[in-house]
DNA sequence: GGTAAAGTTGAGGCTGACGTCAAGTTGAGA
DNA sequence: TCTCAACTTGACGTCAGCCTCAACTTTACC
């Protein structure tokens, strides 16, 4: 009795969805929000019919668990870098964050490196990130530190590499990509600057270049 | 009559070998070197059977086909960089000469960035342009121009990076990855240097990440 | 406790790739 | 021109993942 919103599930149903939820949390934080269906459904002690029957499909099932816990996360990570008193280091402290997100978590790899087609919710969560970024590198750069010709458009070049170094290192040299970023913040300060070849991709280019990506993931 | 070596080959066979070796080089190009091996024997109008019989593995296909034209350009862009009277635009030459192949030929892109498992000669050819690599990144250091905590094997994040960059824009912004090395190049000159958190890959990790990447293609 | 509705299962079909092999085709020397 | 070794073929078996559905099991309500 209660709460009518679910009545019409089962006990047991519940209980398997709740495992299903449990075990897709800790698959993808270990494998990337493309790892095999049937290994969620076997850390639940499930068939992964039940997941279809349930979710309906991998889409959706990251939605049910993944877009909270990112936001959160970046969330977290925005508000780190908008309480540091000098605008350089809250920008740095930024990337450095969500890079260690995607270091630590293969799933938000996956979210913040834009790697999954057709999930709604985290489309939603990624367009509010990007919001906060673009806060906190203006606030960066209108301080001279960052400099003037970085685009947020740019922070994705960053986190892609970071998403495949970290596949690439995390068995060999989990702190690989702390080095490849030192280098790469080395190269956004203003004193640092020469002149850019290339116009920044422009939001249309990046919303077709996520299109285009389909299966090639990181 | 003739060269003896090939006298058992008969003349068809041998059509269909050129066929197969000018296509594969064609289709590595536009693919890169995980192409299907069934667009290569289309694309010489022979089954994909025929490949096995002539090459016996897709690995002795890479091996008859990409390294001498991998070695040529290496090698090119290197003598470019070293004939530049200015260590650093010599450095800064190479590596953007190198990313330029990237672009240009898919199937550079995996050898620069290493994106092929089990092909002996190419493993040579990757060995030798590493060594000239250090000795252009070595100039420019000695120059006081590329930063003293540089390591060859940062180089691979470089080129690792321009790999995914390529085949995410190729279609999109196929320049896009030239915003993105300007960048980094702006974050190795000696001017931006801040102290680094980790140290470089050594040699053996670096072999170690390679074996260990296995299907995770690029 | 009986039963219908809800839930779960796992085999099976599909896809797109790889690598193999028995059978058919062809070139070149006699 | 004939013949057979050399060559090519394409159907086949495999693999790994996806997704579906008819048959089976369990729950919860009466």
């Amino acid at each position: 009795m209660g709460d009518g919103a679910v009545r019409s599930v089962r006990a047991d149903a519940r209980r398997n969805i709740e495992k299903l939820v449990q075990s897709a949390a800790d698959v993808f934080r270990e494998r990337g929000l493309n790892a095999p269906l049937e290994a969620i459904a076997q850390r639940a002690g499930v068939s992964t019919g039940t997941i279809y029957h349930r979710f309906g499909s991998r889409e959706a099932l990251i939605d049910a668990v993944v877009p909270d816990y990112a936001e959160d996360q970046l969330d977290e990570a925005a508000a780190g870098a908008e309480a540091c008193a000098d605008p350089w280091d809250g920008f740095a402290l930024y990337v450095e964050r969500v890079c260690e997100l995607q270091a630590s978590n293969l799933a938000l790899n996956d979210v913040i490196s834009r790697n999954h087609p057709g999930t709604a919710k985290l489309a939603e969560v990624c367009r509010r990130s990007q919001e906060q970024a673009r806060r906190i590198a203006e606030r960066a750069q209108a301080d001279g530190a960052l400099r003037a010709d970085f685009a947020v458009e740019d922070l994705l070049f960053v986190f892609w590499s970071n998403a495949m170094l970290i596949r690439f290192t995390a068995e060999t040299a989990p702190d690989a990509w702390r080095r490849s970023l030192a280098f790469t913040l080395d190269g956004l300060r203003t004193g640092a600057a020469h002149e850019l070849p290339t116009a920044a991709l422009t939001p249309a280019q990046v919303e077709q270049v996520m299109a285009g990506r389909g299966r090639a993931a990181i």
